[in-house]
DNA sequence: CGACACTTTGAATTATTTCAAGAGTGGTGG
DNA sequence: CCACCACTCTTGAAATAATTCAAAGTGTCG
C-alpha cells in the first residue's frame, strides 16, 4: 500500500537518487522545466486548497502533507511527500487540497503552465504526467481500502511497513511525522493510533527507541495483523 | 463528492449519448481506436485483480463496478462506471482491481498497446490519458475523505446526493445498486446503510417509493447531514 | 403461488472515540 | 548544567457509533 499520492520515485531511487534530481529538473529529459529552488519552515503552507494552481513542485528535502479539511477541522492527509516525489500538479485550474511542510523542507517548483505547455507537444511528457498520476490513482484506490474496510492494527501495521519501505526498508527509521498526522493519513484518533503502537510493540512486532525511532520485525508484523 | 471518475449516468444520459460514443471511439477524434463491442452478464467479471491488463473499456450501456478485495471477503468498491465512463486503463501490465457488471452491460474495449501506442506519438491522446487519471484521482481523494472522517449519515447522505446529480438533479430517482454495493462503496455494512436510509427518510430528508426509488429533499438532507 | 434475493428492523456486542490525566522529550534561558 | 516550558505521546475509563447476529418483511419473477 502506497503512502502518498502522486510519486514517481521508485524505492531503488531512494537509495540512488534518479537523474533528474541531480540534474535539478522536475522531470526527467526536460531541460526546460529545471525549476527554481525554495524552502519552506516546519508547517508552513505551500499552497491552499482553492488557490489557483499556478505551480507543481518536486520535494528535494524534507517532507510535506497534503491533506482536505472539513469546516469543523476534520481533516483527511491524503498523501505524505518525501524527496523525489512530486505533488500539486492537477490539470485544473484550482488546488483541491492543501499542502503543508512537516518540516524543513526544499523543493523545485515549475509554473503548471510550462508543464501544460510541454505535454501539450511532447508525447512523452504527457506520458509522464498519465503515468504519475495512475501511480497516483493505485496508491489512492489502496489507500481507500485501507480506509473503508481494514482495522486500526491493520492500518498502523500497513503504514510503518509503508513508511519502512519508502525510507530503505532497513527495518528502523524515525517516523517523521506526529502521531496526529499519521492518525489523519489512517482515518484514526491519535489516541488510537499511540494505543496500536503500544499493541504492536507489545505483540513483539516492533520495538521502540526514544522519541518516534521505530525498528520493525516484519515477519510479526504481518503475523500481527493477521491475528 | 463525486461518485466516481465513471459514474452513475441517467437513462437520460443514455438516450442522447455523448459525441465520443456516436463516434464509437474510445478516445475523442481517435479513429484508430474504435474499439470491439462487447456483452457482459449481471454479476459476470470483467477482469480480474492480478490479469494482464490487456485492454481499456468504455461503458456503452448498463454499469460496472471496480473494487478490490481482502482474503476474508472484506470488499472495497472504488467505483461504479456508467455509460461514457472509461475504466481499465492503468500503465501497468496487471489489473489492479476487478471489474464486474452490475446489470447487463456492454463496452467497448481497444488494446491497451494500441492506446500506449497512440499516447506515445500523440501528445493530445496523453494528455486526455492524463485527465482521466487525474479527474479519477481528484475522486479517489474525496472519497478517501468521506471514508476516514465522515459519519455513516453524512457517507450515504452525500453518496445519494450525488447519484441524484449524476441522474440528472430532478430529485427523485432508481438507486441502480444493492445495499450491499452501496455499502462496500461507503465502507459501511449493508445494515447500517438500510438503518441510515430509514432515519433520513423520518427525518424528512427524503421520501421512499417501493423498491429503490427515492425522492430527496435537498435542504434538509444537507440540514440533516449537520445535525 | 412460491422461491429467492434483497431490505428492514431489533438487540447485543465491540471497536474506536472521547474526555481526562499524566509522562516523556526537546529546547531555551537563567 | 539544570530548571522550566511547550509540545507530543501514552494511558485509563466512560461513552458511542457502527457492527454483528438474528429474524421478519418486501418485492420480483418464474
Amino acid at each position: 500500500m502506497a503512502l502518498d499520492t502522486a510519486s514517481l520515485r521508485s524505492r531503488a531511487v531512494e537509495s540512488i537518487p534518479s537523474p533528474s534530481l541531480h540534474e535539478g529538473g522536475l522531470f526527467a529529459g526536460c531541460p526546460e522545466l529545471v525549476g527554481s529552488p525554495f524552502a519552506y519552515a516546519r508547517d508552513e503552507e505551500i499552497y491552499g486548497e482553492g488557490e489557483e494552481a499556478e505551480f507543481v513542485y518536486r520535494v528535494t528535502s524534507g517532507a510535506v502533507r497534503t491533506y482536505k479539511i472539513l469546516g469543523d477541522g476534520r481533516r483527511q492527509i491524503t498523501g505524505f511527500h518525501l524527496p523525489g516525489d512530486l505533488f500539486g500538479f492537477e490539470p485544473g485550474e484550482v488546488h483541491t487540497h492543501t499542502a503543508e511542510a512537516i518540516s524543513e523542507t526544499k523543493v523545485l517548483m515549475v509554473r503548471r503552465r510550462q508543464v501544460a505547455r510541454a505535454a501539450a507537444t511532447r508525447a512523452e511528457v504527457a506520458c509522464q504526467l498519465w503515468s504519475v498520476a495512475a501511480s497516483g490513482l493505485r496508491h489512492a484506490q489502496d489507500h481507500m481500502l485501507l480506509l473503508g474496510r481494514r482495522s486500526a492494527v491493520e492500518r498502523v501495521a500497513a503504514f510503518l511497513m509503508d513508511v519502512d519501505d519508502r525510507l530503505g526498508a532497513t527495518g528502523t527509521f524515525d517516523l517523521p511525522m506526529t502521531r496526529r498526522d499519521i492518525a489523519d493519513y489512517l482515518g484514526l484518533t491519535l489516541e488510537t493510533v499511540s494505543r496500536t503502537v503500544t499493541q504492536l510493540e507489545s505483540d513483539g512486532a516492533l520495538l521502540r527507541a526514544g522519541g518516534r525511532r521505530v525498528s520493525l520485525r516484519r515477519g510479526r508484523m504481518r503475523r500481527a495483523i493477521e491475528a
